[in-house]
DNA sequence: TGGTGGGACGTTTTT
DNA sequence: CGTCCCACCA
């Protein structure tokens, strides 16, 4: 036990009323579920009790809430080692150490805030089922060893299997890899029938049902025989380590507390495992909002946080949080409004004590180009009236939303970081680089292995195929590569790379130095073969900077292929921390954050709905959720963009076809009371009102632009 | 065997 | 604009 009992008596009893005092009653409640003050026998004060579900509405301090349910827990003896903290993200686990910290330091002071440093199992489901499998690998005859396929090599694999089953037919085409990949991962998560997948979420690919079982499954194979695993698998082996009583005991056993956010967003699979780890759910503590549920494309189900408190005998304890901490009460009404449409009925009603005389705003614009100088042009004026940049946010439903935004910010040397879409770790260089880590890592990943090779010239798929044979086949990984002959033109080359492949799996440079001695054998290829290489090398040198902060390859690996850095910007690299720029950020992306001042981008149906979601009526009402997920991470001010026209997207090079878009059947007229409806550029000749005003000093702006433009 | 150019086509959101 | 497949040349 980390903390003395009678230590953490006398101080809890002085400081509780400090920290708790801060919480309204329902998050008191929650925050007090099952732990009582130290008795004075001795026992540790932290009693395991019934489960606990905390329904938590936007902005209601949800992890300010589970926060300080952690350090109370730690204040009352438990364990910080014992404690599992289950997030969605990498970056929620992170801020939530950092809050457990500071609550616990205003609290007890310096020695709480090391207890809190002691919270090591906290992470995301795959983080925490990497680990796990690491630890279990022995006896559940795994390769300790093995490494993690992002989603870009699962889809590699996929790849690579479908063309040896000879699936790339030339008459009817075939699903794309990451159709296929998509496919067979809602099959896994939602632990669901192929033919039921297909029939609801991929009609157009039924025909191939049967090649896609048979592809399926010698994708598994594949993975098995490389001591490969997928982010599925990482639940998936999980999920079946539970299902061996002895296994899931021991697992169960080494926590007392299991603590899960963002509980809506779970899956069927990450059920099973919180299941298999606290059977009868004591100890138990998941927190969410079904309202915000957005993720069903993951298999995610509501039903996992609906369902929750009848698991359990006696069942879970509800608390729900309604009282909102970030929004202005009319942001507030307009978005229960929104999600007061809902098919399903939600019983929460947020309310904030934050009045104001300011409606959210619908603006409309006549097209996407206007839309994105008029989001410039706010976000200026913003700035001016003393509000950062970082401080606002520009959201949209999906990725390539932003495109004409982001050149017009560019345009006028707006800096800008963009959360969502493409990663620094696509870029092909990079993954050149990181498949020789992972190919010395585990000379059995194929996807890995047939990457490196082809950077070879003269080296091409079928040399690359039969070294990974031989390769198979042989004991001493080094001594076949060396003798492996790949061909005259390759020689040399083939030589000089056998060597490295050598050297670092006899572990020559320690780590981070392998990173250099890749880049150097790397670095004469990579001239050879882009034009711009100077920039590419430039980002290799900032992967070797991030190699250098984790402890072993094996780490910097895995915690590279399960949080990989997600922001990437108009510029090579992240700007500086200090610097400020404005956030752009798919709504997805954006989910637990807030700022002071939002746009959402493109409220026209089509968009939102999205056009490819409005199939059934649950995509429908995730869409909807959707808007609302979005509305609700305004704090002062919130706009929403309607433009009149937008291009259809996948636009052809130079097509034209665009669509004349409606405002958002989200927000029906009955809800227009709600907002402020205003156009932009401002109708020649209309009274500017006081409010209005700066928006004709920018009008008139962007005329004079015109003139020249 | 490997590299290159033409042609056809493509459903979003992410650990 | 990308990706994927195929046909053709070094």
């Amino acid at each position: 036990m980390y903390a003395e009992t009678a230590d953490a008596a006398g101080r809890s009893g002085r400081a509780a009323s400090d920290y708790l005092a801060r919480l309204n009653p329902a998050q008191r409640a929650a925050v007090e579920h099952g732990v009582r003050a130290p008795s004075a026998t001795g026992a540790a004060g932290a009693q395991v009790d019934a489960p606990l579900l905390v329904i938590a509405g936007a902005g209601s301090g949800k992890t300010d809430t589970l926060a300080h349910r952690v350090t109370h827990l730690l204040i009352h003896g438990v364990d910080p080692r014992r404690i599992l903290l289950l997030t969605f993200s990498r970056r929620a686990a992170g801020e939530m150490r950092k809050r457990v910290e500071r609550i616990a330091w205003r609290a007890l002071g310096a020695d709480a805030a090391t207890l809190a440093s002691g919270l090591h199992w906290s992470g995301t489901f795959h983080g925490i089922g990497a680990r796990l499998l690491r630890e279990y690998a022995g006896q559940i005859g795994l390769s300790p060893t093995y490494t993690i396929h992002d989603r870009e090599d699962s889809a590699d694999l996929m790849n690579l299997v479908r063309h040896e089953l000879d699936f790339s037919t030339k008459d009817r085409r075939f699903p794309l890899k990451s159709t296929c990949l998509a496919i067979y991962s809602r099959v896994v998560n939602a632990q669901a029938d192929l033919e039921a997948v297909l029939g609801l979420y991929y009609p157009w690919c039924a025909e191939w049902r049967d090649e896609l079982r048979a592809l399926f499954g010698a994708y598994v194979e594949a993975k098995q025989k490389q001591d490969v695993l997928d982010y599925d698998d990482l639940l998936l082996y999980c999920a079946h380590m539970m299902a061996e009583p002895a296994l899931a005991a021991d697992a169960g056993a080494r926590f007392d507390h299991v603590l899960v956010d963002e509980y809506q967003d779970t899956n069927a699979l990450q059920a099973t495992i919180l299941r298999g780890l606290k059977p009868d759910g004591r100890g138990l503590t998941v927190v969410g909002d079904d309202a915000q549920s957005i993720y069903s494309f993951r298999a995610a189900t509501v039903r996992n946080i609906l369902d929750f408190p009848s698991q359990f005998d006696p069942p879970a304890r509800i608390v729900t949080l309604e009282q909102n901490y970030r929004s202005t009460q009319p942001i507030l009404e307009a978005s229960n409004a929104v999600i007061g449409l809902a098919a399903e009925r939600y019983t929460k009603h947020l309310w904030s004590e934050r009045a104001s005389a300011q409606r959210p705003a619908l603006v409309h614009v006549k097209d996407e180009a206007d839309q994105a100088r008029y989001v410039c042009a706010r976000v200026l004026e913003q700035r001016e009236a003393g509000v950062e940049l970082k401080k606002q946010a520009v959201l949209f439903r999906a990725s390539d939303h932003s495109g004409p935004l982001e050149v017009e910010l560019t345009v006028r040397n707006i800096p800008f970081v963009k959360f969502g879409g493409l990663k620094f770790l696509d870029a092909a260089h990079v993954k050149d680089v990181l498949a020789v880590l992972r190919f010395a890592e585990n000379p059995r990943d194929r996807v890995a292995g047939f990457r490196v090779m082809q950077v070879l010239p003269g080296v091409g798929p079928v040399t690359a195929g039969r070294a990974l044979d031989a390769l198979a086949a042989a004991d001493d990984v080094a001594h076949a590569l060396r003798t492996f002959s790949p061909g005259a033109r390759p020689a040399a080359d083939w030589a000089a790379f056998a060597d490295l492949i050598a050297d670092i799996r006899a572990g020559l440079h320690a780590w981070p130095a392998e990173l250099d001695r890749i880049r150097t054998w790397y670095e004469p290829h990579l001239l050879d073969r882009y034009d711009d290489a100077p920039a590419r090398l430039a980002d290799l040198v900032q992967l070797a900077h991030i190699g250098a902060s984790y402890p072993s390859r094996e780490r910097f690996l895995t915690e590279l292929a399960l949080d990989p850095p997600d922001a990437t910007s108009d510029e090579a690299g992240v700007p500086l921390r200090d610097e400020d720029y404005l956030i752009l950020s798919t709504i997805h992306s954006a989910k637990g954050q807030e700022w002071q001042h939002v746009f959402v981008l493109n409220g026209v149906d089509g968009c939102i709905p999205s056009d490819l979601a409005a199939g059934s009526p649950d995509e429908i009402e995730e869409e909807r959720r959707l808007l609302y997920v979005a509305m609700t991470r305004a704090k002062d001010t919130l706009e929403i963009l309607v433009p009149e026209r937008f291009y259809v997207t996948q636009q052809t090079a130079h097509g034209d076809r665009h669509v004349y878009g409606s405002r958002t059947r989200f927000i029906p007229n009955t809800l227009l009371t709600h907002f402020e409806s205003t156009s932009w550029p401002r109708e020649p000749g209309a009274q500017a009102t006081t409010p209005e005003q700066a928006r004709m000093h920018i009008d008139l702006a962007a005329k004079m632009r015109k003139m020249w433009g």
